[in-house]
DNA sequence: CAGCTTCATAGCAAAATGCTATACAAGCGG
DNA sequence: CCGCTTGTATAGCATTTTGCTATGAAGCTG
């Protein structure tokens, strides 16, 4: 016993009205048009929906059963409508976005928080990824942005990075590490202290050992690795030890002022953090309005990061 | 922007089937059938609802999105036809029954329960009323079925009348109430002690006024009136007050023992209690189920009554 | 009971839906 | 890397459904 939903949507308006006509005018029909709906209906099921020779109009228990049905019926027919107009708009849908976990952690979930005061019907889902894993996604089409520090060149064809912010690294420590006392630090006093190795695979990792090399020393000693964001600075709240760290992510966790910055140059990778994505994938609103957030998010960023430090001496 | 809702069902369908061929397949219709529904929803939609050219047929966020609404469609689709059938059959739907107020307190509020152990999928509205009432609410569609007692010629064309119980009135009392140590009793015995009255306008009522006549006393000291069974039983355990009753309400009773019959012939009413409903109305086999249910428990309800008064003195 | 409102029916045009046959494209194995 | 398999898109056609306007029929109301 196939009914028509059709039919059932025409029942629902015209219990809702009150009448054929009113329901017809409601669903943007005419009355012949509904009324010969709802004779189809009847008789496909074979039982009186409505009570005869009524002028008010008055269903019986089933009409009123599967009208409720009905009522579902256009309740979701209009939730799809609005799933497209949203997802035009960018009000609504899902953002997928892939990141470098560190990034993510430090700045682009507040970020998200900040996106979905404005979009709160916005869904978004973080994952942690480097870059392999992220040109894979993107192109698998498993997330829609990718928030990742890159080369210059290292884009191939039909990807798009929109840069957000200059790579630069720093050397971390907490405020009272005994380092901070030396007014001129030379290289073996960085190769005293223990040293946080960042994520494996992690761009950071690359420089850990760019720096190594600049330090000339084959091996420094690592006593602590693999920790997400919130773990390196609670270990090196705790202890002496040192890490590098992308200066923006030290800057972030300025206002708790448990690490800051060692005064020592250290040699910076040729990259920016950037938002990647495929240039020929799918339109996806709600990804661009997002991706325009953190872009004006890191805007602002920069110009907070600069005013810091015209007007304090910050780790120098 | 109105979306087809059947392209929506098909969409899911191909989703949850995984590919257009099963989904087709699931719907039982061919596969180029539901290939052009999906081109009419993208072109529609105006936004890709699947990634071209990837063979495990992946859909967009959109497409994930519109697919759910198309999925709750299909399921009210599938309640609708579940509905009628359960309509059929009577193991669906809604029973609206108007009664007798001590009645439905004492026997059918149980045969409701009885019966929806058996089917427990229809939903019983009860209403109280007394014969006008429930004539107008039969006529206008308001119940199914009445349970009222009702003489000879009382009933109107396009009503029929299933008789379930002859009526036959006692007089009740507490069980240690004074008059039961009376050998014989007469009538200025009963008028004695106060009268509890039923409510107004209930067939008791007028069965109150002919025993009145019958005794020849013009009036009752009436101390108590207007309360349902509940109260009516509470307040009879509590003092020494007569009430009239039908018989198999206070056999219905006789587990709690709080109120008995006091052996003392009454004039009883040219009334037989039953199941009133619409001849010319419409089918509603839930109702001519439970209908059914009650005819026979008061069926067995006889047979138990028969028993006990062969095995018991009881009232007499 | 006359008039008003509302629903049902008739007849027709247009759109949608379904089918079969066939072309096309993406993976996969040799 | 080429052909094969599998699954999807397109074409063409018949049928059904859907919508409209015009008009008849039936309840309610004053």
């Amino acid at each position: 016993m196939k009914l028509n939903e059709r039919h059932l949507m025409q029942l629902a308006a015209v219990l809702d009205a009150g009448g054929v006509s009113e329901g017809a005018a409601m669903l943007g029909l005419t009355q012949p048009a509904v009324s010969r709906s709802l004779n189809m209906l009847e008789a496909r099921v074979g039982e009186p929906l409505f009570v005869k020779g009524r002028r008010p109009l008055q269903a019986t228990q089933l009409g009123f059963q599967l009208a409720a049905q009905g009522r579902t019926i256009i309740t979701a027919s209009r939730k799809a409508s609005d799933a497209v107009q949203g997802f035009m708009k960018g009000t609504k849908g899902v953002v997928r976005v892939g990141g470098v976990p560190f990034f993510m952690d430090a700045m682009i979930s507040r970020m998200i928080g900040e996106f979905q005061n404005l979009e709160p019907e916005v869904t978004v889902q973080q994952s942690y990824l480097n870059l392999p894993e992220m040109v894979a996604a993107l192109e698998g089409n498993q997330i829609e942005l990718g928030i990742v520090p890159i080369g210059v060149l290292d884009l191939g064809p039909g990807f798009e990075f929109t840069e957000i912010l200059p790579g630069r690294n720093i050397v971390a420590c907490r405020p009272g590490h005994p380092l901070l006392r030396n007014r001129r630090l030379r290289a073996h006093d960085l190769t005293s202290f223990p040293w946080v190795a960042p994520l494996p695979g992690s761009p950071l990792m690359s420089d850990l050992q760019m720096i190594l090399m600049s330090i000339g020393m084959s091996d420094l000693n690592i006593r602590y690795s693999g920790g997400s964001l919130m773990s390196v600075i609670n270990y090196l709240a705790e202890t002496d030890a040192l890490a590098v760290l992308p200066f923006s992510v030290v800057f972030a966790q300025r206002k708790e002022n448990r690490v800051t910055v060692l005064p020592y140059e250290i040699p910076q990778p040729n990259r920016s953090l950037g938002i990647l994505r495929r240039v020929g994938g799918l339109r996806a609103p709600a990804a661009e309005r997002f991706a325009a957030h953190v872009t004006t998010s890191f805007e602002n960023l920069r110009h907070i990061i600069k005013r810091h430090e015209n007007a304090v001496v910050w780790g120098r």
